[in-house]
DNA sequence: CGGAAGATCGGGTTATCCCCGATTGTTTCC
DNA sequence: GGAAACAATCGGGGATAACCCGATCTTCCG
């Protein structure tokens, strides 16, 4: 019996690419395929497929809200959420929602379909352990942050960076915290070696997606 | 002989699932594929395709840059320029970087294929009749974004403003683009002052706001 | 106690920022 | 068709900030 497979993208050239990336694995098929998040659930409760391969950004109803109607109405349909986004609140909400595995766009196939494969030898219901198993299972694509901020950062690092994440000068944020700018920079220095990066761009990004700041 | 094909695009799945499609047709072959903008330029002088299949949001040299370079340099390298944005002022700039067509990732996959045939009847520079093509195909959904980056800012600082979002130095912009420090020096300053952002900090999220860098 | 880690600062070198101006080519507009 | 505006390119030079080295002081803990 080969794994039944709905795919929801809003783009039909994707939605045309993977559907003949899958149908070169002998043990899947797709089923069917819409542009929107509203027709993937009603496609999902007519068809009940194995899983459902689902994007975020869609017209009508979105990736997130879908997956939460399609996980609580149609019993047995495991979801998992391809994006481009790989902002952590997108991916802590489309967890909760109750989706499987979130994976990126920039992922080769051959992890999607081992992805496949996996939800499917778990029962229809992993949500007990999806935290462990999903941020584990995507903690290449977000490029290893095992160390959060917390782990690696003193808490006046932590400081600093926010700081600079949200535009503040080393002069700027040396008054703010009542030290001296040699200080900040030192601070700084060590933020930048011990996360590795080395522009205000970066740092900021890594602070964004870190909760830090916000855009 | 075949149509050689070179893929230029960010995401690893959507390459797969294009190579996939486009290997199912017997006229053409993927040559190479890449998934930046600066290799893409260089795969493009070394291989000469005849099309590249470029996407226009690429880290570090964008579709439209790299598009404007490929065109120059590469004799007989047709470009599809294959997008999610339908803004007017995106195809624009495309097509007077010298792209052939201009395709929205909503299309279909036969509309891709016939326009990788068409361009390749037509001579290797068929510009003169891009616009009316081209327009006519997308017509459906155009909006404008009136605030975006695209109004306030030239093609050129919005490069500049990607590659600073994306944490390159000054100095490392200057070669990447092939001008002076002081030049790219003066494209800060005027794109500074045109959206009154005077943090790299802040651009960076400006930037990534407006879909000119990821997180 | 000893030693690691955090927070604080300084000196000197290098790079960037920011004001100015200047040239060339293209687009636009009356 | 010519003026005007814009875009892209570069330079000088002084102020400013970042960067790399090291150094002190405290705290905390085995």
């Amino acid at each position: 019996m080969k794994i039944r497979i709905l795919l929801a993208n809003d783009h039909a050239i994707i939605r045309e690419g993977l559907r003949s990336l899958i149908e070169r694995q002998a043990d899947m098929e797709v089923v069917a395929e819409t542009e929107n998040g509203r027709s993937a659930l009603q496609l999902a409760r007519k068809l009940t497929p194995d899983v459902v391969l689902m994007d975020i950004s869609m017209p009508g109803l979105n990736g997130i809200e879908a997956t939460r109607q399609i996980v609580e109405g149609v019993p047995g349909a495991r979801v998992i959420v391809l994006s481009m986004h790989s902002d952590k609140r997108f991916v802590a909400e489309t967890l909760k929602a109750g989706a499987s595995r979130y994976l990126l766009k920039d992922c080769a196939f051959e992890e999607l379909a081992s992805a496949i494969r996996s939800v499917m030898e778990s029962g229809p219901y992993p949500r007990t352990r999806i935290g462990k198993t999903v941020i584990g299972k995507h903690a290449h694509p977000l490029k290893q942050d095992e160390h959060t901020v917390i782990a690696v950062l003193t808490p006046r690092e932590r400081d600093v960076l926010q700081l600079m994440a949200e535009g503040k000068t080393t002069r700027n944020i040396a008054s703010l915290l009542h030290v001296s700018v040699k200080t900040v920079e030192t601070h700084r220095q060590h933020i930048m070696a011990k996360l590795d990066i080395h522009s205000i761009a970066e740092l900021t990004k890594y602070a964004i997606r870190e909760g830090l700041t916000s855009l």
